[in-house]
DNA sequence: GTCAGTGCAAAGCTTTTGCAGCGCG
DNA sequence: CGCGCTGCAAAAGCTTTGCACTGAC
């Protein structure tokens, strides 16, 4: 459940989909900038830097200009098609499923890695806790910090 | 490891002569600028940015360049002296207390104030969690993102 | 006396913004 | 054909780094 197997229910061109319908809906046009990272996105199933995003892009022979990859994402993640979540060196986006399927992060704090995991425990605790604050509590993020499996069998740091 | 039982009510001088010390133990000479960003954690009991700490020493007469804050920070971070958490505007600062006391933050959307929060069974779900996974978790944080009374009462948001 | 700690200024990064031109609808 | 989308370049934060100087030990 760590590392990279896709085992999501949702297809990624379902979220595709989705998000184009939504933008059109709230009456976006559609640019070759922002539909590129929306395709992109719909291929992700963690989470991306806008500086990886245009690298993949580049790298695929779509060029476009950095400031359009954070344009994008500014408005995806306000319209909460993608999820944005801040670590220390950067903020990092992923596609958001509407159905409430929802993933944290471990990162590493040697190698900087990161990796998702999923908790029924954590949400409900989360949930519960929530109704108590007497904030509206809308979104959440959790963050853990640790070795990887490949930097702990490394020995410890330094 | 993870959760602590109950809150200990630490006071400011406790962390404050715990900090010098490891500081002394590991061979650290005592300037004005850190003594100083010391001394006003000290007083904290939840985040300030560096900027943050910068403004405060200045409003006191203390005057000292905002690199060596960011130094300061720095170092009492990497010896788990502060504890340091990363919003999407900027990174914050608390003391840490080493008995495992522990909290986390909600953040309003709108105004961006921070509360925190103290949750047992947050913690032992995350404990239980980490048990689980691969990486060898040694931290965590936690973040809500809702609307605070204020701006709740205010009526929807824009 | 040495060398860690400090302040200042400059540089580095990520992210945002101004603006002119292009092209979707 | 108007206005939203885009790219470029410049600007705007936050944070780090280079360097010479000061002061703790």
């Amino acid at each position: 459940m760590i590392g990279g197997m896709a085992k999501h229910s949702h297809d990624r061109g379902e979220w595709r989909q989705h998000a184009v319908e939504e933008l059109r809906r709230a009456g976006h046009r559609s640019g070759g900038a922002r539909s590129a990272v929306v395709d992109l996105m719909a291929g992700q199933h963690c989470c991306l830097t806008a500086q990886d995003i245009f690298d993949r892009l580049r790298e695929d022979g779509t060029v476009v200009g950095i400031a359009s990859v954070y344009r994008a994402l500014e408005l995806l993640s306000r319209m909460g098609l993608v999820r944005r979540v801040d670590l220390a060196e950067a903020a990092y986006y992923e596609p958001a499923h509407p159905g409430g399927e929802h993933h944290h992060h471990v990162v590493c704090d040697r190698c900087g890695k990161v990796a998702q995991f999923e908790d029924e425990a954590l949400e409900s605790a989360i949930e519960r806790l929530a109704g108590r604050l007497k904030y509206s509590v809308a979104e959440h993020d959790v963050v853990l910090r640790g070795a990887c499996p490949d930097c702990r069998r490394r020995g410890p740091a330094k």
